[in-house]
DNA sequence: GTCTATACTTGGATAGAC
DNA sequence: GTCTATCCAAGTATAGAC
């Protein structure tokens, strides 16, 4: 069970192969990204990909699994606290920031890389739902007492903010000095500053007719 | 300058291996789109890709481009008259739908794809850009007269749309039987007309302070 | 100017040495 | 469990036939 002498244990071999895996698409896309060329980046021989994941394919899902289970642990106590849009938005901006997650390019052009393709769709699905399911209860509080928490299912409002995450960042990849999307986080944040106060007068308008 | 005799003209063959490479990256994914699995789909020899564009990359950015114009072209009429919510929301129902263009998987495909090329992404972005601006013009006509128009500004909205819908596509193309995305854009849709006499109810307690 | 045949490179995958 | 050597398929790209 211990690491032993001379050796690295399997799973060390495995971690490394995938974080070579990461920085590979990270840097290099999607499309360029190679057995040898993530072997490489890594420093240990191609082959060792096919003996550990099987295949490219299955090494860039075990990836984007690792990947999203590391930035699920770091924000998923945030995120159940969240009870305000504005704080919402907050998450929102340190996930996007390169601080609060390194591998988010990375993890955002595989699942854009497959979106054509039959076979791997669904299982990045069932990697990413959890996210949607995190969102909808942030959101739940977020708008519980507000006509809004009713008016619009908080499963379809979660799911868009995925979505346009994704969006996001696949976007904001495409420059390098990315004002856009700076400033679209900002109006975001402001929106939502606004948002709580416009709900209440609503709630205090409708109480009066 | 007449097609001649016995030969296609270099127009023809263009369009062609476009309409090719686009049905490729559509039914194959962007991952395992090359110029010879494009041949076989269009029934020409690989090489010509080469002849005619130089490169994978070259033509797939110029099926981009021509996908691109094609959408713009069907829709810039219809997107132009938009002065409502609940008309922008119609609109992108019908460019979501197969019906509206059956290129937008593939073009939402290709822009992902180089998400993290440093090479490519500032031509797409230009590519993209008039879409922004059209979101944006009919955000302005359709917020006139109420207070977000001024406190949200109308450009980040737009590329947050933009980002919105780009997220949409990719995330749809991972299921086969999409009951989220469509759930997501009756929600959008429901949203968007109860948000005119939402915000209209606004003005009104505004002005009545 | 258009397309075919072919050269050459890289990639995925395995068998077997260590 | 790791790495080398190697096979074969697939990829890009060009030289030259038509």
């Amino acid at each position: 069970m211990g690491a032993r002498k001379n050796s690295r244990t399997g799973q060390e071999t495995r971690d490394r192969i995938i974080d070579a895996a990461l920085e590979t698409v990270r840097s290099e896309g999607l499309v360029g990204t190679s057995a040898r060329v993530i072997a490489r980046t890594g420093g240990f021989n191609q082959a060792l990909v096919f003996y550990h994941f099987g295949s490219i394919e299955d090494l860039l899902l075990a990836a984007l699994e690792l990947a999203n289970e590391r930035r699920m642990t770091r924000f998923r106590e945030r995120l159940l606290a969240v009870d305000s849009l504005q704080g919402l938005v907050d998450v929102a901006v340190d996930l996007h920031s390169t601080d609060g997650d390194a591998d988010h390019p990375a993890l955002a052009a595989i699942v854009a890389g497959w979106s054509c393709n039959g076979d791997v769709g669904p299982r990045i699905l069932d990697i990413l739902r959890p996210w949607d399911e995190l969102v909808a209860d942030a959101l739940r509080r977020s708008l519980a007492g507000t006509p809004f928490g009713h008016l619009i299912p908080t499963e379809d409002l979660a799911h868009g903010i995925s979505a346009l995450f994704l969006g996001i960042e696949l976007l904001s990849r495409l420059d390098r000095d990315d004002k856009r999307t700076q400033s679209l986080f900002m109006s975001l944040s402001g929106s939502a500053s606004l948002a709580g106060p416009v709900l209440e007068s609503l709630v205090a308008s409708r109480s009066s007719e």
